[in-house]
DNA sequence: GAGTGGTCTAGACCACGCC
DNA sequence: GCGTGGTCTAGACCACTCA
């Protein structure tokens, strides 16, 4: 029942009620909801005002509405570790890829190359790639699944003098990867700087992620620097954030480093 | 005007509609949108609908609501550049400290000491500390401040026999920070883990940091081990993600691979 | 006091899942 | 066919801001 009294709004006091009985796993995952009906009666409210509520953990992810069934408790998805670390290792025949990482997290990872070609380069790429805005640079799309869900949205731009004419501006699959691509090329590389962002899905993303409204992603930029610190290849990545967890590993030391990092 | 054939539900038509003239800066940060009764005669819906049309934008933080005055777009909030070595937590001057980051963003960055003490270890800190769950620990709790705007909850975890009887354990400030403590303390550093994922604030982060439910932060876990690869520190923080770019930087020393981490 | 955003109601209709 | 979640309406009230 509501409390008249509680200066939060009867919808905010339902979906907190609710919320406790998740964390309390009084309703556990999988579990399914109380009738919106039901919770109508129980609490003493209009429909509207449960269907606020319902919104609300909606919106924070706790439950998932099925209609015609019910709403349910949604079941806390698995999320794969993706680690930086291997890119300080030394030489491995073996890399770590989508799949490998994937596999470490007891799930299937695929990844599907959407478009490979040339574009205007976004201003926040153009940045870091030393173009200028607008100019065209060399792309690859690729999105990432996790058993068949998509939950990842991989571009990576390229400097158009520095690769036109290899296998990087064709389609397909690329032996060893872009990066070995790019040492064939004669690139040597040197260090990456990585950009972290985290906010809520656009709609064009939540699309093709398959994505509730109002899901949160990060927004990662990863731009890699070759021996004369040029930058030599800029990605730019949208990970569902329920399904990634972002790990780096670092060296610390008792005496200050100079520069960032 | 609402398209009926449209498969999309009214609320989110009228949402996209205003999301577009946000995005064209049709309608710019600051702006204040049509009043909701102008916005239920233009798109001829109810005042209901209309509300959770904004309801939406607002929680894609895409404008604000103030009540007896309007609904405004979002001034985008100036974010902090946080490289990662910033939470090693220095305050000698070759270190980053949270005053000098925000300085660097031209924002006056000021912190909060509202804990020190021991407390149960939540088992994620139990787990990467080394100790029994639900043990005691010694923690610090730190709030910061962005422009006197809270933005940061930071807890810093210790093995209660690594720093018993230290200053450590007692409040004020740490010359030199804690990671100067802890080498008074003999410990001999080596390399730092971390471990960020993105998610809803819940409700009390967000009334701590001021934020509306909804709101997206970032939820960091550092775990820095010593010389014999023993865990000696593990931060937890949350951070406010509109204010707050994470960034690393990585040595690249072959092919990676074609993953974005 | 007029205008504003925010909340709430009671009731209606729809598409969908399941029996 | 019935129960389900999801959407929408028309109207009401409140707290707040600003002139």
């Amino acid at each position: 029942m509501i409390n008249r009294n509680d200066p939060r709004p009867a919808y905010q006091q339902v979906a907190a009620t609710l919320r406790d009985r998740i964390h309390s796993d009084e309703l556990a995952p999988g579990v399914k909801l109380p009738s919106t009906q039901e919770l109508e009666a129980e609490f003493a409210v209009s429909p509207t005002t449960v269907q606020r509520a319902l919104q609300t953990l909606k919106g924070e992810g706790l439950v998932v509405g099925r209609v015609g069934t019910g709403v349910y408790v949604r079941e806390q998805p698995r999320a794969v570790l993706l680690a930086s670390t291997y890119l300080t290792q030394g030489e491995g025949e073996a890399w770590p890829t989508w799949t490998s990482v994937a596999r470490d997290a007891g799930m299937a990872g695929t990844q599907e190359v959407t478009q490979v070609g040339t574009a205007s380069a976004p201003s926040a790429v153009a940045n870091r790639l030393g173009v200028d805005g607008g100019s065209e640079v060399v792309v690859r799309r690729r999105t990432m699944f996790l058993d068949g869900q998509p939950v990842q949205l991989a571009d990576s731009y390229y400097p158009r003098d520095l690769v036109e004419g290899s296998p990087i501006t064709r389609p397909g699959r690329l032996p060893g990867g872009t990066q070995a691509a790019l040492e064939r090329l004669g690139v040597r590389f040197k260090d990456a700087e990585d950009e972290v962002r985290a906010r809520v899905a656009t709609p064009d993303e939540a699309a093709r992620l398959h994505l509730a409204t109002g899901a949160v992603v990060f927004d990662l930029l990863r731009t890699t620097f070759d021996a004369n610190d040029r930058p030599v290849e800029v990605q730019h990545a949208i990970l569902t954030a329920d399904r990634h967890i972002l790990s780096w590993r670092l060296p610390v030391t008792a005496a200050p480093t100079s520069g960032p990092m």
